[in-house]
DNA sequence: GTCTATAAGTCGATAGAC
DNA sequence: GTCTATCGACTTATAGAC
C-alpha cells in the first residue's frame, strides 16, 4: 500500500523497540511486533532479516541514544565535586528515564554478553561519541594529581559509583521484598540515593 | 527399576540444578534435563509437576544453601570494621563461587520478580536462618548510637555495599568491553575489588 | 516407577500470489 | 511492497503399555 519504505520501517522498528522492551529478546513475539506495526510477519523478514537481527538494531541505537548526554558531566568548568555529583545524578536520571537499556544490557549478559562486549567495544572507540568512560578515567586521575582526592584506583572508583546508581534499579523487587517499607522508584528514594552515593563517595576519597 | 523413588528424585534434582545454572530457565529442555539425569521426560514430570516447578524448587534450595554462612559476619565478636571487612570478604566470596545464584536472581526479576518477591519474603521472615539482612540494619544501627560511625541511613548504607559487591560479577562482560585490560574474575581484581569497597565505605563513613 | 509414543501447541521463517 | 498460507523445527506435557 504504501511505496515509501522508510516510513513502514520506521513503523517496524518503534514496534519492536516497544516490544522488546516491554517482553525482552526471548518473550518478544514476531507476530506481536507485526500486529502492532499495522503489518503481518512476512514483511517484519522481508525489511529486516531475522529477529536477532532486529533485536541488535533496536538495541544498539536505543543504548546509544540514552548514554549521549553524559557527556555534560565531564565537562571542564565543573570542580571535582561538581563532576561527581552531576556525573551520579545524570547517570541515575537516564537509567530511571530508561530502565529497559539495564534489562537489555541484563540479557545481553545471560546470553554469554558476547553481543554487548563487541558492541560496547565498537562504540566507545568511534570517535563520533563525545562522552566514553576512558574520559572519566582521566577526569579522575587530574583531581587524584592535584590532590584533591586521596590516591586510589580511578578505574575502581569509577566501577563502584557505577555500582551504586545502577543496581536499585535492577534489584528493585528483591529490595522490596526484603524491605517493604522502601519504595527504590519513589521520588523521595532517589533523592536519598543520590545524595547518599555522593557523601559516601566524595567523604571516602578525602586525601 | 530403582524402588526407592527418593534416589531418582535426588538424580533428577542435581541435574536439573546444573542444567538451570548452565542454560538458565528459558534456555533448559526438559529433554536434556532428563538424558542428564539417565531416565526420560515423563519421569521428570511424575516426580515434578512442571517445569516452572522443578526450577522453582532448585532455585529456592540453591539461594538457601549460598547465603547461609553469611551469618559470621555479624559476629557480635568482630568490632564494626572487622564487621565490615568480614561483610564484604564474605558476600564477595559467596558470589565469586556461586554466580550462578545471581543470574537465578536476574531471572527471575527479569520476569517480573514476583517469585523472587515471595520467596525472598518468606524465607527471611521464617525463623530457621540465622543470618537475615535486618540483622546487619541492626549492626550497623549499634555502630550509629555509638558514635562509631556519622549518622547515616543504613539501608542506605546496606544497599551501596552490596551494590559495590555484586557489580563486577554480574557487569563483567561489559567491563572487559569498556576496560579490556581488566579482568573483573582474576584473583588479583577481585583482591583489589575488596580493598576498594573496604576503604570507600570505612572512609565515607567516618563521623 | 519407568518407559515409548505422540498429542498439542508455539514460533520463526519462507513460498508464492498479487 | 505487501499479503495469505504453511512449513518445519522444537518443546512441554500426557496417555497408555509394561
Amino acid at each position: 500500500m504504501n511505496t515509501s519504505s522508510s516510513e513502514t520501517e520506521q513503523k517496524i522498528f518503534e514496534s519492536a523497540r516497544e516490544i522488546f522492551i516491554r517482553e525482552g529478546k526471548d518473550g518478544a513475539r514476531m507476530e506481536e511486533i507485526a500486529r502492532h506495526a499495522g503489518i503481518n510477519k512476512a514483511l517484519l523478514h522481508y525489511y529486516f532479516r531475522s529477529k536477532e537481527k532486529l533485536y541488535q538494531v533496536v538495541f544498539q541505537r536505543e543504548f546509544k541514544r540514552v548514554i549521549s548526554d553524559l557527556a555534560d558531566s565531564i565537562s571542564p568548568h565543573l570542580s571535582t565535586p561538581e563532576f561527581l555529583q552531576s556525573f551520579i545524578s545524570t547517570y541515575i536520571e537516564r537509567i530511571r528515564q530508561n530502565p529497559h537499556v539495564i534489562q537489555f544490557m541484563l540479557w545481553e549478559i545471560r546470553s554469554g554478553g558476547e553481543n554487548a562486549r563487541q558492541f560496547l567495544g565498537d562504540l566507545f572507540s568511534s570517535a563520533d561519541l563525545n562522552f566514553t568512560p576512558q574520559k572519566v578515567i582521566n577526569r579522575l586521575k587530574v583531581a587524584i594529581k592535584k590532590g584533591e582526592i586521596r590516591k586510589t584506583d580511578p578505574h575502581q572508583l569509577l566501577l563502584s559509583i557505577i555500582s551504586m546508581c545502577i543496581y536499585t534499579f535492577v534489584a528493585g523487587p528483591i529490595i522490596q521484598a526484603i524491605f517493604p517499607k522502601i519504595d527504590p522508584l519513589s521520588e523521595r528514594f532517589i533523592r536519598q540515593r543520590k545524595n547518599e552515593i555522593f557523601n559516601l563517595v566524595w567523604r571516602g576519597i578525602q586525601p
